[in-house]
RNA sequence: GGGUGUUUAGCUCAGUUGGUUUAGAGCGCUACCUUGACAGGGUAGAGGUCGGGGGUUCGAAUCCCUCAACACCCACCA
């Protein structure tokens, strides 16, 4: 026997993967079975494989494998995204280390490197994919960048703008000065900072009074168009109508009043900067004051900026501030902890920054999307707690800003032309938008060269909204056989903290584009965190090296070790203990199978009466934990499927089976049995596969040889059968009679087979509880015979001896036989309480009552028992 | 500031419309057994006033109120 006594994960990981693939196993194309779809939430293309990415790639390879074994059209299509933020952020830092600068570079050398860069990076998470045993219809795969997957944005885009939902906006944005693009509220990190709040004193024209205003951001000065007062605010009632002088800019500023304004904080005084803040560019359009922009687009300050001009804003608040102190203007410094904006990405503090931005309307392009979660129940979110989120974010839905200001992504199909770029067109190419521009400006005399495209590209997002549609085409052929066939998907398997990002986007192209849900099913994962409960991700780099974990523990254990506690929507918190039992638990298997092919099979012989009974014990114990786990997985409640399956494994099938049915040592075993075991091996391991796709696959060609055709991956999902209760049930009784006796082993010196075949042959005279499990008959005795109680046994709530001719302690005996007693006494107390009351015998379902008599008979059984048996000791 | 959710054994979590739960699982722990499938395996056991307080009910981990801690989301007050 050369079978290694450890399951060595790599080599089979390796050898059955390809297998799978050669033998195109994975690959789906359009045919008269059902669908099952699920389409990856792509990753970032240069990414890397971290926890979050096992963890909900594993939960949707165990659908799909299972979709697959169960007769569907399984389809899992894979993809990268071109996160054009994040990768162009990695794209720029890799060429300032070589010394390039990208503002040196055209936007054609620039997206050079950064297609040479996805060239080179691009993909490798795909391939760590793979080694995690995802089985994506990797023929299929996609990237955000595709020219087609591109031409579906663009088309959407032009689609949306002609209906006149995308529009053009001057608006307040996050900017950010490190990336020099916008962000989406989404992408802004709010942080708790401390910081100053500066008292300054500003001169009120034409007397000597002067008025505090307080402020975080004293550099803002400089872009101040007024000060701003509550209208009912006494102390300043004189100064309606008045003008003052910023300090240092000596301009002349109006002071006007609103109710915006918050008597309580500060000063009651509120310096106006529409150009710089959200509130005061409102407050500015309100009162029509004039903007006045500071900043460069890197945020140092411009020729607004007086002597500190080129300065960084930070530099330029130090040397603000010093000016100011040195004048007598500046009143006060008081600490003053506030939130702070800062970029997901870069980290730069964000800047309030108004430009020319394209926008897509929410409202209306919501309605159904709300509706079909909320409402029709289309869409099922699992765990549903999500639902009252997704409410709250799309009844308060906002426009959409889906510009951004990189190079890396689809670029904006806004073509600019007349006088100072005034006029602008959307269309595919520079060739039909010349075509629109000409009518639309009357001038048949325009140019190629007098267009000029929209340097700006569209948020990384609304290209992935389109992912489930666009990955089958469906954009640019609505009809075509494929997203006809695949399309509305099943399942989506992503986390929550991008439900709004990417999920209910996705559902909202899905209505707006082909009238239809996505997805029927979106199962949200918990965050996975660390042990001491943070976030794990890239940015922290606390997450552990998943790959060093496949390479430690074997794909198939870091899949179950991280199935094992994550229930849907609630976070894990990871330990790798629990690759190490997922790891145990293969080996465990393992073993088993080297235990059944170890033995010596005799053809002749019969199949003992025993061994009958335990095969047909697991043949319908087996079926009632299909149904059970068929259950879980329509839940989506994977993690109890697998813990469901593990316990069948480990403790029904090679704690009790194997244990029932393994020859004694140097023995033979009849033919039949073995070929009864292996079968219901098999069956086990057809539940095990979603799970543990590598090791049951080659303990399935281990157990026979078999044809590509016959191999687990492509075989049936068992189906669930009915089963006979009565079985389950007698053989719990049997399982606790031995475990009773097991106790006495020692003493004994006898084998676990002579156990039962003891109680079988037992020929006491005065049976009380005889129990039946097919041929094997317990026989079990109160002990009132000759002899000596050696052991006990509990029976449901009732305790009972067997005889046997050992003694055992009286007086430990005694007292465990008291506190038993006592305990029962109470139990029977409470009970009959409850029964004499008669609120409870009015009011309670005649089911319960029924349950409360039956539990007080039982507990009278047992009390009347163990009185007996004391008065015996 | 607004919202949502969480709080059950040492750890990670179940507990489905209040009643077969005198609260369960896995891991861990303790004791004993076992060296011919399994540097492991088996059996048994300990361990929880279900975050605190109040209420509804014949009956509450489960429903209501309140307080506390934590998490996340949204908005962002100079």
């Amino acid at each position: 026997m050369e079978i290694p006594s450890k399951f060595v994960s790599q080599n089979v990981e390796d050898k059955w993967y390809s297998y799978w693939m050669e033998k195109d196993f994975f690959s789906s194309l359009p045919d008269d079975r059902e669908p099952y779809t699920i389409v990856i939430p792509p990753p970032n293309v240069t990414g890397v494989l971290h926890m979050g990415h096992m963890l909900n790639n594993t939960l949707q390879d165990i659908i799909i494998r299972r979709a697959r074994m169960m007769g569907y059209n399984a389809c899992w299509v894979p993809g990268t995204d071109h996160a054009s933020i994040a990768t162009e952020a990695k794209v720029v830092a890799k060429l300032k280390e070589q010394g390039i600068e990208k503002s040196s570079l055209s936007r054609e050398d620039f997206l050079k490197h950064a297609w040479d860069w996805t060239h080179e990076y691009g993909g490798i998470i795909l391939e760590q994919l793979k080694k995690l045993g995802c089985s994506c219809d990797w023929s299929r795969t996609k990237f955000t960048l595709d020219e087609n997957m591109s031409a579906s944005v663009i088309d959407t885009f032009i689609r949306l703008h002609n209906k006149g939902l995308i529009y053009r906006g001057y608006r307040m944005v996050n900017w950010d000065p490190e990336a020099k693009t916008t962000l989406s509220d989404e992408e802004v990190i709010y942080e708790e900072r401390d910081g100053q709040l500066y008292h300054i004193a500003y001169s009120v024209l034409d007397s000597d009074e002067k008025v505090i205003v307080a402020t975080t951001r004293p550099e803002t000065l400089l872009g101040d168009t007024a000060v701003c007062i509550h209208p009912k605010d006494k102390r300043y009632f004189h100064l309606k109508g008045k003008q003052l002088v910023v300090p240092l800019a000596q301009r002349k500023i109006p002071i006007i009043e609103d109710d915006y304004v918050d008597i309580e904080f500060g000063t009651g005084c509120l310096k106006v900067t529409p150009a710089h803040d959200v509130n005061d560019k409102a407050l500015g359009e309100k009162h029509q004051l004039e903007v006045i922009d500071i900043f460069n687009e890197d945020a140092t300050l411009n020729h607004h900026g007086l002597e500190f001009e080129g300065m960084d804003r930070f530099e330029a608040r130090k040397k603000i501030v010093k000016a100011l102190e040195l004048s007598g203007e500046l009143i006060k410094k008081e600490n003053h902890r506030h939130k702070v904006g800062t970029s997901e990405r870069t980290k730069a503090v964000i800047e309030p920054r108004l430009s020319d931005q394209w926008f897509l309307k929410m409202e209306d392009l919501a309605q159904p999307a709300i509706k079909s979660v909320l409402q029709s129940d289309e869409i099922q979110l699992v765990p549903e707690k999500f639902k009252n989120t997704y409410r709250h974010w799309m009844e308060n839905i906002r426009d959409w800003n889906i510009s951004r200001q990189l190079w890396w992504g689809q670029q904006i199909p806004a073509y600019y032309f007349g006088k100072d770029n005034s006029q602008y067109v959307v269309a595919k190419d520079k060739a039909t938008a010349l075509e629109l521009a000409k009518g639309a400006s009357g001038n048949s005399n325009l140019q190629t060269s007098d267009l000029r495209q929209d340097e700006d590209v569209l948020d990384t997002w609304f290209s992935s909204w389109l992912w489930p549609i666009s990955i089958f085409n469906g954009v640019l052929e609505p009809d075509n056989p494929d997203v006809n066939y695949y399309y509305p998907t099943q399942d989506l398997v992503t986390g929550p903290d991008i439900l709004f990002f990417w999920v209910a986007r996705m559902i909202i192209s899905g209505y707006e584009l082909r009238q239809e849900k996505p997805f029927s099913n979106v199962y949200l994962t918990g965050l996975v965190r660390d042990k001491q409960g943070k976030k794990m991700s890239k940015q922290l780099g606390n997450s552990p090296d998943a790959l060093a974990l496949i390479d430690q523990y074997g794909a198939d254990a870091v899949r179950v070790g991280l199935m094992l506690s994550s229930a849907a929507g609630n976070d894990l918190l990871f330990d790798e203990s629990l690759c190490q039992q997922g790891k145990n638990f293969a080996n465990k298997i393992w073993n088993a199978y080297r235990l059944v092919e170890g033995w010596k099979v005799v053809e002749t012989s019969e199949m003992p009466p025993l061994n009958k009974a335990a095969i047909d014990w697991y043949n319908n114990l087996f079926q009632q934990v299909v149904n059970t786990i068929d259950d879980h997985f329509s839940k989506y409640r994977i993690s109890d499927a697998l813990m469901t399956l593990y316990k069948l494994i480990w403790d029904d099938f090679c704690s009790w089976f194997l244990e029932m049915i393994k020859p004694n040592y140097e023995e033979s075993i009849d033919k039949a049995t073995v070929i009864a075991v292996k079968t219901l091996f098999e069956n086990n391991l057809r539940l095990l596969h979603p799970f543990m796709p590598f090791l049951s696959e080659e303990l399935w060609h281990h157990i026979a040889k078999r044809e590509a055709s016959e191999a687990l991956v492509v075989s049936d999902w068992p189906k669930a059968l009915s089963w006979d209760q009565q079985y389950i049930n007698d053989f719990d009784i049997i399982k606790q009679i031995i475990g009773g006796i097991r106790n006495f082993r020692k003493e004994k010196n006898i084998g676990f087979k002579e156990q039962l075949t003891l109680i079988s042959e037992s020929s006491i005279p005065h049976p009380e509880v005889v129990v039946k499990l097919g041929q094997l008959v317990a026989v079990i005795d109160q002990v009132e015979e000759e002899g000596q109680p050696l052991g006990s046994f509990r029976v449901g709530q009732s305790e009972f001896f067997i005889p046997i001719n050992e003694a055992v302690d009286p007086v430990e005996e005694r007292k465990k036989l008291t506190q038993e007693l006592e305990y029962a006494k109470g139990f029977l107390k409470s009970v009959e309480k409850k029964l004499s009351n008669e609120r409870f015998v009015s009011n309670a379902p005649e089911k319960v009552i029924e349950l409360e008599r039956k539990k007080a008979a039982d507990a009278q059984d047992k009390i009347d028992l163990l009185e007996k048996s004391l008065s015996q000791l």
